[in-house]
RNA sequence: GGGAGCUUAGCUCAGUUGGUUCAGAGCAUCUGCCUUACAAGCAGAGGGUCGAUGGUUCGAACCCAUCAGUUCCCA
């Protein structure tokens, strides 16, 4: 049959996804086998798939896939993220140009919406990623908002309630004035920008023409002042203590405080304290116990108690403010100063502190187990680097502040009565009960409670995902969760390293008392060649769907992993895809070419055909070596490295060579069976990178059953092991490299034969593999010479002397000086071995292995310079 | 301001407890080949005083110190 020469993915990839669906060889259910068990760190539900996404996911496969081949019962756990802010932001966004606002609606109207909204596009991302190959197992699909992951985070909510663990707190939080919610701080982007130092100064009380100045670069917040401070050590201003300013504008009389934390050296030494605006203003206030105005409304806008600009945006505000302040005579002078100010992460706007009522939970006890666990490497990160990271984060964690002013989550399970108190249930049937007992009123009925507004922080979902998608939070002693918990590999970015992964170690351990998972691969962010994030603004970022339709998604993966050591960037361009495409071209005509050959079973097996299967036995096994040790140290660019070149080097370039029988003439039948065998094990090794073509080849070596698939093929384990007989190859590749050179610089064609004269030295040399150098290096003779062979060119390998005795005779002055470079190199090398052997202090403290090595460098040498002295002596007498 | 990391070929990176033939890979570059599987290929080649300086050691890309550049985290 016809066969291609360039290997064509579209079509092949999903015919063979679907077979694997069909074959249901995705799904996993509990068994005796050991279990290998991923869960898939959630997508946003409305998402698409990108660059990050592609790379993330496709190690997840790689992993999954081989420990599938392994014999485990492998199970990838598939499933999206309801992402609270991001994905209200867009609801909200998509109503308002549908001409309706969110405020216009009631909550159960927002939230048809927004699950109408979710419907539509929740799973396209999940969809992509089976373009990819994902080998998930689609069946368990979970969502953080359906039933079971949502009565999980309730009952958590609950149980951490009453254990004392969360709590109601006013605090500064990082207010998103577009989203109206609260940040963690590591939801909110510090951004460096240019902004004004406005030098405003206050009246101070009972003096005609007395002031203190201030810098300030948020002059709108004066409204809300309730102090000035000065540091107690700063004797310019000290003797102010204890008197009074009028705010300007506002006339409002507020102390001058003497407190450490102001900097002598900053502005002018003078800082106004806005309690409500700052949060540490928040806190010398405390200390002084200050009167805390909040003069923000929760858009923004400025409130009553600033009362002047009420309803004006902050930002106008600063602006309007500057003239009535110089019209007032406060003002002194404007500078130019870069500051950084907080962004929202969602929504781009700049963060306003804010006092607020938020739940939060306690991170004291809770967190203990989660520390030790990374630190005595119970849970390995890779790269281990990420630890001191981690340690120092655990080691200053500060309470999680987990509801969010939004109404697309998990409605926080609190319960206010009339007079304020509150009760804490999971369903509305036992908050009345709660609230009765509380009370002592037996009628009360739900309608008397009023449950909190407030949602949960997504994380506090996501945080029990390794739990939750086996309704372990509900069922903790169920058969899923016993049998697939804890999983085995976290693949993830470093960015949400605080955010999800530490959150859920420290969910694993407190429920169940466990690690959730063994090890963590920090894969890099993927960036354009000039090292730029990729991100939509930027359009730099190419759409992966595009990608998989140009280069096939076998072409796409390897692209991606080519450049990704664990926890580094990945510097994306679409040549690396290219790279990945052509590796697939490469893998197809080796499949061609073996195809082509016509089997005569009666013809016996050439002894250069033995010879190369026994070497590429040996040499295989190495490679599975090194490629397991690769994957047990998460290293997988590397293992798909060795298996990239053991592919195009030694399979297609040295094997095949070999094996290869003359034009039109055909291979003898036990090689034909071998090399089959020999690409079938390739091919398996492949397959958790390149799932596609190694199915497509795999499927059509041989006739195969219905069901059967590389993918539950047994992954391939080291054969009977001769290192000596790679090492032995190796020095026939460098006789045959040698002969090729030697065809070049004599611009001899391929076709014409050579003879070949060596002479062995005294290491001897190795003889039997004459049938590959005879076939290899196309020569018409091989003879082993006792002699030097006069006029010929020649070249060395290991210390025997190839010679290539030419019809014109080879220059004897190109010879010589070819022979006296090597002579020199040889001597100088002998040298620095002498140098150590002769250093006493070096005989006497190095250990025994290194002298013995060093020993054998220097015998080595002695013979090779003595074999080239030989050879230069004759080239020297046939010149006479 | 505090902390952590990084600096090895034109680019991206390996380099395991200091010790094999004057440091490796992939890509890129250059040279030669349309050789009957593959030009999306093959055969070769060039390219690095391992950021700088000093120290420890018989021996340093690797250990220590200082400096420079750079990235990230925290404030």
């Amino acid at each position: 049959m016809e066969i291609p020469s360039k290997y064509d993915p579209s079509g092949i990839e999903d015919k063979w996804y679907k077979y694997w669906m069909e074959q249901n060889l995705f799904h996993s259910e509990p068994d005796e086998r050991e279990p290998y068990t991923i869960v898939i760190p959630p997508p946003n539900v409305t998402g698409v798939l990108h660059m990050g996404h592609m790379l993330n996911n496709t190690i997840q496969d790689i992993l999954i896939r081989r420990a599938r081949m392994q014999g485990k019962n492998a199970c990838w756990v598939p499933g999206t993220d309801h992402a609270s802010i991001a994905t209200e932001a867009k609801v909200v966004d998509k109503l308002r140009k549908d001409g309706i606002s969110k405020k216009s609606l009631t909550r159960d109207e927002f939230l048809a919406h927004a699950w109408e909204w979710t419907d539509k596009h929740g799973g396209i991302i999940l969809e992509q990623l089976k373009k990819l190959g994902a080998s998930c197992d689609w069946e368990r699909t979970c969502f953080t908002m359906d039933k079971i992951r949502s009565e999980s985070v309730i009952k958590v909510f609950v149980d951490l309630y009453n254990k004392g663990y969360i709590y109601r707190g006013v605090r500064m939080v990082n207010w998103d004035p577009a989203a109206k919610t609260a940040l963690s701080d590591e939801e909110v982007n510090h951004k460096e920008e240019k902004s004004k130092l406005y030098y405003v100064r206050y009246k101070i009380e009972g003096t005609d023409d007395e002031y203190v100045t201030v810098a300030t670069t948020r002059p709108e917040t004066i409204l809300g002042d309730t102090a000035i401070s000065v540091n107690p050590n700063d004797e310019r201003f000290t003797h102010l203590a204890g008197k009074k300013v009028f705010v300007p504008l506002v006339n409002r009389l507020v102390p001058i405080i003497l407190d450490e934390y102001v900097d002598i050296e900053f502005g002018t030494g003078c800082l106004k304290i806005t309690p409500a605006h700052d949060i540490n203003d928040y806190e010398i206030g405390l200390r002084h116990n200050l009167e805390v105005i909040d003069t923000f409304n929760d858009d923004g806008t400025l409130s009553e108690k600033a009362q002047i600009l009420v309803g004006v945006d902050r930002f106008e505000a600063r602006k309007q403010i500057i003239p009535m302040l110089e019209a007032a005579g406060n003002l002194v002078k404007i500078e130019d100063y870069t500051n950084k100010v907080g962004y929202s992460e969602r929504t781009d706007v700049p963060i306003e502190p804010k006092l607020s009522a938020q739940w939060f939970l306690k991170m004291g006890d809770i967190t203990k187990p989660a520390l030790v666990a990374v630190e005595e490497d119970d849970i390995r990160f890779y790269p281990a680097k990420f630890k001191n990271l981690y340690r120092h984060w655990m080691e200053n964690i500060k309470d999680w502040c987990i509801s969010r002013q939004l109404w697309w989550g998990h409605r926080i399970p609190v319960y206010y009565l009339a007079d304020g108190s509150f009760v804490v249930a999971d369903c509305e049937e036992k908050a009345v009960e709660l609230a009765r007992t509380k009370s002592g009123n037996t009628t009360l009925s739900i309608n008397d409670l009023r449950q909190d507004e407030d949602v949960l922080d997504t994380w506090a979902s996501s945080w029990l995902w390794p739990i939750s998608v086996f309704d372990g939070i509900n069922y903790p002693d169920n058969k899923e969760i016993n049998y697939y918990y804890p999983t085995n590999d976290l693949v993830t970015a470093p960015e949400i390293i605080f955010f999800w992964v530490a959150r859920m170690i420290i969910a694993g351990y407190e429920y169940r008392g466990n690690l959730p998972f063994k090890n963590v691969y920090f894969t890099g962010i993927v960036r354009d060649k000039l090292r730029r994030k990729m991100s939509k603004s930027l359009g730099n970022s190419p759409d992966p769907l595009d990608l998989i339709a140009k280069y096939g998604a076998d072409g796409v993966r390897v692209g991606m992993l080519f450049c990704s050591p664990a926890g580094n960037d990945i510097l994306f361009d679409e040549s690396l895809t290219e790279q990945g495409r052509n590796f697939s071209s490469k893998i197809w005509n080796s499949f061609r070419l073996i195809q082509g050959w016509e089997v005569d079973d009666t013809i016996p097996q050439p002894e250069h055909s033995r010879l190369g299967i026994e070497w590429f036995k040996a040499k295989l096994s190495e490679v599975i070596v090194t490629v397991d040790d690769h994957f047990d140290k998460y290293r997988l660019n590397d293992a798909l490295m060795t298996i990239y070149n053991t592919i195009r080097d030694e399979f297609s370039g040295w094997l095949l060579e070999i094996l290869k029988p003359a034009y039109q003439k055909p291979i003898d039948a036990i090689t034909y069976k071998e090399v089959d065998e020999l690409f079938d094990e390739v091919l398996r090794l492949l397959h958790p990178f390149m799932p596609f073509i190694s199915e497509e080849i795999w499927q059509l070596l041989k006739v195969r059953n219905n069901g059967d698939s590389i993918m539950i093929a047994p992954w391939p384990k080291p054969h009977e092991n001769s290192s000596d007989t790679c090492e032995k190859f190796e020095l026939v590749k460098e006789a045959i490299t040698g002969l090729r050179a030697v065809r070049k610089e004599k611009e001899i064609a391929n076709k014409e034969q050579l003879r070949l004269f060596i002479l062995p030295g005294e290491k001897g040399y190795i003889q039997e593999y004459d049938s590959i150098l005879l076939k290899m290096g196309n020569l018409s003779e091989l003879k082993i010479s006792s002699n030097e062979i006069a006029g010929a060119v020649s070249f060395t390998v290991f210390t025997s002397t190839f010679y290539v005795p030419l019809e014109v005779v080879a220059n004897p002055e190109t010879e010589i000086a070819k022979i006296e470079e090597e002579l020199k190199y040889t001597v100088g090398f002998l040298e620095s071995v002498m140098k150590k052997t002769g250093n006493e202090r070096f005989m006497k403290s190095a250990p025994a292995q290194v002298i013995e090595l060093e020993r054998k460098k220097q015998t080595d040498a002695e013979e090779k310079i003595k074999m080239l002295e030989e050879r230069l002596l004759s080239f020297k007498s046939s010149l006479n």
